[in-house]
DNA sequence: ATGTGTTGTAAGTATAAATATTACAATTGG
DNA sequence: CCAATTGTAATATTTATACTTACAACACAT
């Protein structure tokens, strides 16, 4: 398994938002240049609300960015938007014999390498800025 | 979504190899302790001979250790038995409109800060040795 | 050399997860 | 009040994951 496409489709979101500042982007016109639908938009820009990246209208629409780019992380974007945490970032199988003295312990005994690669990956997404990705679309 | 079970499953399985050496180990066996289906088992096992990492006798059955636990780490495993090569571990989604300047690039501004998260879980998942669990299985 | 038990692998099935769709109430501004 | 939009629930569809069945290839014991 992996994480999920939602952490690429809001990045895309607050990339949009950055570069379009000037327009009203309604969750519509999101939809178009994301690929997807505009309730998964929705959504997707509700988690960033939520979270205090963006900011959005209810019956006028549109929304923009609440905070600066370079202090929006890629960890802040995938705690926003995506639901599992990311200690399940590594599935465990789900029914190891409790009679084995292997099965039995055997989430204790991941837990701890697993716990090394998370904060791994938490550090490196923290890291990460929208800025960042902005230069680099600019720039490049 | 996140990593498959499949490195939980096959570093379930080096355990229980190591552990219980002195016993033959068919996959029936193992996949009483795993609780996952002995096709499965053979399929990951099948994975890790491939690698080199154990030994397995296809008439005669029970499958072995063939490298010391310390010179096991969870990334050789991970690569043994995950078909999804880790620059996939962030989904991206499908559809991105080749006409939006934004759309079109999204590919390519993603690649380089999921490259740097890659990297991360690449090196820490190299730090982790069979050895370290087994040491918590004895030890704990 | 024959029988039993096992691995290796393919094909098909079932389950679970992710994403898309439909529908509509709540809200804003003209 | 009307048109456009968000927020959200319920449902459907698609995709990914895991399971099951089936059987050929192989090894060993007798």
């Amino acid at each position: 398994m992996r994480i999920s496409t939602k952490t690429s489709i809001a990045l895309h979101l607050l990339v949009l938002l950055e570069v379009f500042k000037d327009q009203k982007l309604t969750s519509e016109i999101l939809a178009m240049s994301t690929g997807c639908n505009p309730v998964i938009v929705r959504n997707m820009i509700g988690g960033l609300k939520k979270a205090g990246l963006v900011n959005v209208q209810r019956g006028s629409g549109g929304a923009s960015l609440a905070v600066a780019p370079d202090n929006i992380t890629v960890w802040d974007v995938y705690q926003a938007v995506d639901l599992i945490p990311l200690n399940e970032l590594i599935g465990m199988h789900p029914n190891p014999s409790i009679k084995c003295p292997v099965g039995s312990k055997i989430y204790d005994l991941l837990e701890k390498p697993y716990g090394v690669i998370t904060d791994a990956v938490k550090s490196a997404m923290s890291g990460c800025t929208l800025k960042q990705i902005l230069n680099d679309y600019y720039g490049g």
